[in-house]
DNA sequence: AACCGTCGCAACCGCAATTGC
DNA sequence: AGCAATTGCGGTTGCGACGGT
């Protein structure tokens, strides 16, 4: 027994892509669009000898409009080392605030470039090209201490200001239900316990956002996911009386962060 | 020039979550 | 409610490119 496999493995093609392969799925997938979303029958009708999964990857992570590839900005750096030290290595999400980038992308990013950055203990600026890599390679520059390492990561300063739950705009996902994480994060200064206990400005923010998801449910919508999104945000969900959501099955009393994981925990 | 080690990235794998019946 | 099919995700692998000797 075992796993019932997604596809005939002895009858499907692996490896790199054709430049065929790749036309055949971009023109199948222009005119017939996702529809019925079956990706497993998706390779059949549009004559690739292809697994379904890897079809799905290849339009995702390659072929679909609007993908960026390599040119990382200091701006996405920084939001990459935010939202790793909020949330660890949940690449889709990370990546859902990253236009253009997917979550592979930023996932082959962190593990060949900004992990090394890390542990030379470089959060920004000075970013490294091919030549100067071996440096990172250098351990004696990075010992642990006691316990795990913990590094402060430094965001702008707090630009509540510039947000409306009413405007649309925000959303850079349009499928998304929540405003950018970064929008939330870059209300701390620093990822620190201390900035667990909410101030106003972080209580009104927070109220903000549960008229959006008020809103979103109102129209039938629902995400069970919410609650590890706020904890990205860096809010401490079980500080708030309000934070309760009926309609699924979480609430705020499950829901706990504790300080060590919420500060930059980077025990590797 | 040949060899070898390392790096970056595309792709694969397997498990978990979700969906549909 | 239970099951199977499908999708989504994160970890890992394979391989071509590159740089050093």
């Amino acid at each position: 027994m075992g796993r019932i496999p997604c596809c005939d493995k002895a009858n499907v093609k692996k490896g790199a892509w054709s430049p065929e392969e790749d036309a055949a799925l971009k023109d199948y997938l222009q005119k017939h669009g996702t529809a019925g979303g079956n990706w497993i029958a998706l390779p059949r009708k549009a004559g690739l000898k292809r697994c379904g999964k890897s079809c799905r990857l290849r339009w995702l992570n390659y072929l679909r409009p609007g993908i960026k590839h390599g040119g990382f900005t200091e701006e996405e750096d920084n939001i990459i080392f935010t939202l790793y030290g909020s949330i660890g290595s949940r690449w889709s999400l990370i990546a859902s605030q990253l236009p253009g980038r997917t979550d592979n992308d930023v996932k082959n990013y962190w593990n060949t470039q900004l992990k090394k950055r890390l542990l030379a203990g470089q959060t920004g600026g000075n970013r490294s090209n091919r030549k100067s890599y071996n440096n990172y390679h250098d351990t004696t520059n990075y010992k642990s201490t006691n316990g795990p390492n913990l590094t402060r990561v430094s965001i702008p300063a707090p630009d509540f200001g510039t947000y409306d739950p009413g405007d649309s705009s925000h959303y850079l996902d349009p499928n998304s239900i929540l405003p950018p994480l970064t929008e939330v994060i870059r209300g701390q200064q620093h990822c620190e316990p201390q900035h667990l206990n909410w101030d106003q400005t972080q209580q009104s923010h927070f109220s903000d956002l549960m008229e959006i998801q008020n809103f979103h449910t109102g129209s039938g919508h629902t995400d069970s996911s919410l609650p590890s999104l706020y904890e990205a945000s860096g809010l401490c969900v079980t500080s708030c009386p309000a934070f309760h959501y009926n309609n699924t099955s979480w609430s705020s009393s499950v829901t706990t962060i504790h300080e060590n994981e919420v500060a930059m925990g980077f025990g590797f």
